[in-house]
DNA sequence: ACTTTTTTTTAGTCTTGGCTAAAGTTGGTC
DNA sequence: GACCAACTTTAGCCAAGACTAAAAAAAAGT
């Protein structure tokens, strides 16, 4: 990996780590990022220094680390690219779901803004990538993103479609033995009849 | 750049400069490859010494260094997915011929077999890249590309390339240590040059 | 409030690949 | 055959990022 690349993966780490729900506080633990990483605490502490310097990321000694607006804007065209890449490999070539994040994870790091741009040109500006998360914009802000939300967390509804899965292979191959994919229709009544575990893995919005 | 990536380099430029037309022979010095990638002679001495304990590449000390069969073979891979990028960024993203080589050069180190695959499917097959040079199939073999002849046949030419040998073993190595293979760029001057045997044997194509 | 445990940081080492400077090899010239 | 120039390799050093072990700080338990 390069220099780049591993600043890269501490960025979205931050990123990924700071905003989660698990998370209440902005700040994230030297431990957090280390298993997050698959590195030691060590490791990660001298990758903080790096990131401080840079002016991407602030640093409490024994208490974390978080990024600055700077670094949150890195972190957004990181994610933008990872998501632009996801939805290029499931819906271009034809990769499934859940076998396209380490492939993305890799073509994140190539860097060239026109190459990023193109693609989303190319695949027509998605809101959304296919594990149903937003694509965040060029400038980092995030497209309306009307009422995509966990089935389990919908209410009333007559009619959802289904805008992405949070799946395990396992449970991903089940799905689609019951014939449920992108874009496959939902009513009230599969409220019931599907696993209740699924609920949560399906984002759908209401039509 | 990762491990990986660096010796993927230096494979590359073995490949590149062992079967150009400038290179008689298929031994590359260490001076060639270290303007080739550019870096210092003493850092490629370093890495061929990596390859050669890898098995894909042989040295003769102060004379030069070349791929063995296995790196070839590497090389030959990495020359697709450059050339199956640069296919994709040219005639699906719209970019221009010239301004794809640097991007491609960063997207051909992504691993994944299953991606490459994907990608030739997805661009049909194709034989050529944008800048008209062949894409090796994934055993390391060019397709058959029309217009294709022994160079015996050629009338007038002003480039030609190798697309194919039909040699035994013996004519096969010589033709390999005055530089010849798959690929080779030939020019009319080649016509009186190398062994008149050998002219019914080339199969090349115009270019 | 004082231990004890957990977490984080510092200190020091290893690996990889770059570099410069010096030594060695090759090959051509006289 | 000796010498010179060019090229290559070896020797020794630096940088980046990983690691382990030990020290320091914070948190938790009593």
């Amino acid at each position: 990996m390069s220099k780049t690349t591993h600043r890269e993966d501490h960025l979205k780490a931050l990123y990924a780590l700071g905003h989660s729900g698990a998370n209440e506080s902005e700040w994230v633990s030297t431990n957090q990022m280390a298993s997050h990483l698959g590195v030691k605490p060590p490791s990660v502490t001298a990758m903080v220094h790096v990131l401080t310097e840079l002016g991407w990321a602030e640093h409490r000694p024994y208490h974390g680390a978080r990024l600055t607006p700077a670094g949150e804007k890195l972190a957004l065209a990181l994610v933008r690219k990872h998501r632009l890449w996801e939805t290029f490999l499931v819906e271009r070539l034809g990769f499934e779901w859940d076998e396209v994040h380490d492939i993305a994870e890799q073509l994140e790091h190539v860097d060239s803004v026109a190459l990023v741009e193109r693609l989303d040109r190319y695949l027509g500006h998605p809101d959304v990538d296919p594990h149903g998360d937003p694509i965040p914009k060029a400038d980092g802000t995030f497209r309306n993103v009307e009422g995509v939300m966990p089935l389990s967390e919908l209410g009333e509804f007559e009619c959802a479609v289904v805008m992405g899965v949070k799946a395990n292979d396992q449970t991903l191959s089940a799905m689609r033995d019951r014939g449920l994919g992108l874009g496959s229709k939902l009513t009230k009544n599969d409220l019931v009849t599907l696993p209740q575990a699924w609920l949560p893995q399906l984002m759908v919005k209401t039509s």
